[in-house]
DNA sequence: GGTGCCATGTAACGAGTTACATGATTTG
DNA sequence: CAAATCATGTAACTCGTTACATGGCACC
């Protein structure tokens, strides 16, 4: 994975694993659920990590005493987990290492787009059709979110990728549609 | 994976199979190292394919019927991959159906962004450089690309995607820079 | 004709994906 | 109180990652 880190005793640290420490830093001891709940309404925007990673990487932590478990007697016996002093560093850690411009954009559309010209021209314009349409719809649910949170101090500092996702979406939107005026006939 | 499809004899296609199928269609006939320097030089700059998925997946899109094979006798025994019939239809029926807007943007510097409450103003300074020098550098690979093949008409619909990189890097370069004026000291 | 890099793979392992399962809560 | 949905997991399988291995080819 992207820059993966050994550390004492031999834990793997990948970003699933900073998304987890890093949300139960945020968030205060939480449960794999409100791991997911937190990272579907966030990150999960902009990089979808899926839930049974959320349940598989606090339990690894865990036992690398990055974490401490708790599991509930009664109910729905549900595990919750909290940081340790050593999760806190290894959290410290990797904010202050420098970051290579590791980024990957996957993105299916632009993948297509790539091989149009093996498609007809009805598929080129049907997928820029779509895509223009799939981005405004994101931009509109960050606005949403911008408007629910963004002026919420206790956020401000969470609420900077939605920014950065205005700026994406923006940018792909100018893409796709300039891309439009070229391939589709009005 | 993103999207997956069952096709016939119960082939999963995931985005890498279309890409092999894909780079094949391009390139013609090929071997796994000419799929290889062709998507470093070309996919790989948003999405990254590692070679070993591109010497597994041509040999399971074989034994699937959608590429045939022929291996070299003497020297590297290597062996060229070419598309079938079935190949083509797999590739433009990918082609052919609606997209949804699956994209994932996977950033490590906007995934430290979200978490840099925890962390000191340093990193954060340091953050915000690096991730404009790494953008900067981006954006200046691909101006050079778009030197050397920007007028290629036989590459017209490829070098869309680079279009799409030069509005992604903007994009992000601008909100980097933006968000300097904001937390560095000046 | 040796040396070093390039080409062509393979293997082992960890991470991601999908699907399933089941018990708790909520809601009609 | 039945039905639907939410919460909490687990399991199987595929994909991605890293590391290694080796033989060919080019170049000195």
């Amino acid at each position: 994975m992207y820059g993966m880190i050994r550390i004492m005793s031999s834990v793997r640290l990948g970003p699933t694993s900073y998304v987890v420490l890093g949300g139960i830093t945020l968030l205060g001891p939480s449960t794999s659920y409100d791991l997911k709940r937190f990272v579907e309404t966030t990150l999960g925007h902009f990089w979808a990590f899926p839930h049974s990673q959320l349940y598989a990487e606090p339990a690894r932590l865990a036992e690398a005493g990055l974490l401490t478990v708790e599991r509930e007697q009664g109910g729905r016996r549900r595990r919750t987990y909290a940081i340790t002093a050593a999760g806190h560093d290894a959290l410290r850690a990797w904010l202050g290492e420098p970051t290579p411009g590791s980024q990957e954009l996957r993105d299916i559309g632009l993948l297509k787009l790539f091989f149009t010209e093996v498609a007809s021209d009805e598929d080129l314009e049907a997928l820029v059709r779509e895509q223009i349409a799939a981005h405004r719809a994101t931009l509109a649910r960050y606005q949403w979110l911008w408007e629910r949170f963004g002026d919420r101090p206790e956020y401000a500092r969470r609420v900077l990728t939605l920014k950065a996702g205005f700026a994406l979406e923006g940018a792909m939107i100018s893409f796709w549609e300039q891309l439009a005026e070229e391939v589709v006939p009005t």
